[in-house]
DNA sequence: ACCCAGGTGGCCC
DNA sequence: GGGCCACATGGG
């Protein structure tokens, strides 16, 4: 038989992955997300909140702010022992302040500016941040969204999660797999995906975590972790 | 005292 | 391509 696809198990249609987003849309509203002021906020915090929580990231951000090391050409410039201190609560900080410098470095030196960088089509802008280091698949496809407003699919834990509760997608589809059934079943629009890749987030950490919280979930009527514990 | 959080790169098979 | 590990703070 023709398979259309990856073998991750659920195959929601479009009218229903639609179904869901708009279920997650009626309880927190539009969101138009990412918690930034500026682009270079967006790219620097994206790094930041690897593998932690929004909250401490907050923290980090608030020191760079007041160290005047907020942006792409501070960071690029300054030393990775002062910036690590100031960015010590977001975590992995010995790392991400190595990796933040290298990111900055590289594209001060190549482009000149995010704004330069962000003027590559879309294929290509996330192709160059892939090949940064410190920058995976997620954190170049927040920064494509979300920074440079292109339009790409952001997979995340939470989408993962929230997937396999709902439609019973494979908890161990990879990046791509998910990444390519958003693509292949949305309208091409950044503020689409900008959106749906919020509710995600916001349901994520409300209702859809490790532990789930299924009274009052906004989608515990089409998810089947929530039927079976009679939420 | 545990477990978890909006991942990533290195190393191995 | 996938499995395993180090990386680290802060909150429940």
């Amino acid at each position: 038989m023709h398979v259309r696809g990856s073998a991750i198990g659920g195959n929601p249609s479009s009218g229903e992955l639609m179904r869901l987003y708009k279920l997650m849309r009626r309880r927190f509203g539009f969101l138009d997300w990412w918690p930034g002021e500026t682009k270079e906020e967006v790219f620097i915090g994206a790094i930041l909140t690897q593998q932690t929580t929004w909250k401490n990231v907050e923290k980090a951000i608030a020191n760079l702010r007041k160290a005047k090391l907020l942006s792409v050409k501070g960071l690029s410039d300054a030393d990775v022992s002062e910036i690590s201190t100031h960015i010590r609560p977001s975590g992995y900080y010995r790392q991400k302040a190595m990796r933040l410098k290298g990111a900055c470095s590289q594209i001060i030196k190549n482009y000149g500016s995010l704004e330069n960088l962000f003027s590559l089509e879309t294929p290509d802008l996330r192709e160059t941040l892939l090949n940064i280091k410190g920058i995976g698949p997620e954190t170049a496809d927040s920064i494509t969204l979300y920074a440079a407003r292109k339009p790409t699919f952001v997979i995340d834990a939470y989408t993962k999660r929230i997937m396999a509760r709902a439609f019973g997608t494979s908890e161990t589809a990879s990046y791509y797999e998910l990444k390519e059934l958003f693509e292949s079943s949305l309208k091409r629009d950044a503020r689409l995906y900008n959106d749906f890749h919020a509710q995600f987030v916001e349901l994520g950490k409300n209702y859809c975590k490790t532990k789930p919280l299924c009274a009052d979930c906004p989608v515990k009527g089409m998810c089947r972790y929530g039927k079976r514990n009679g939420a």
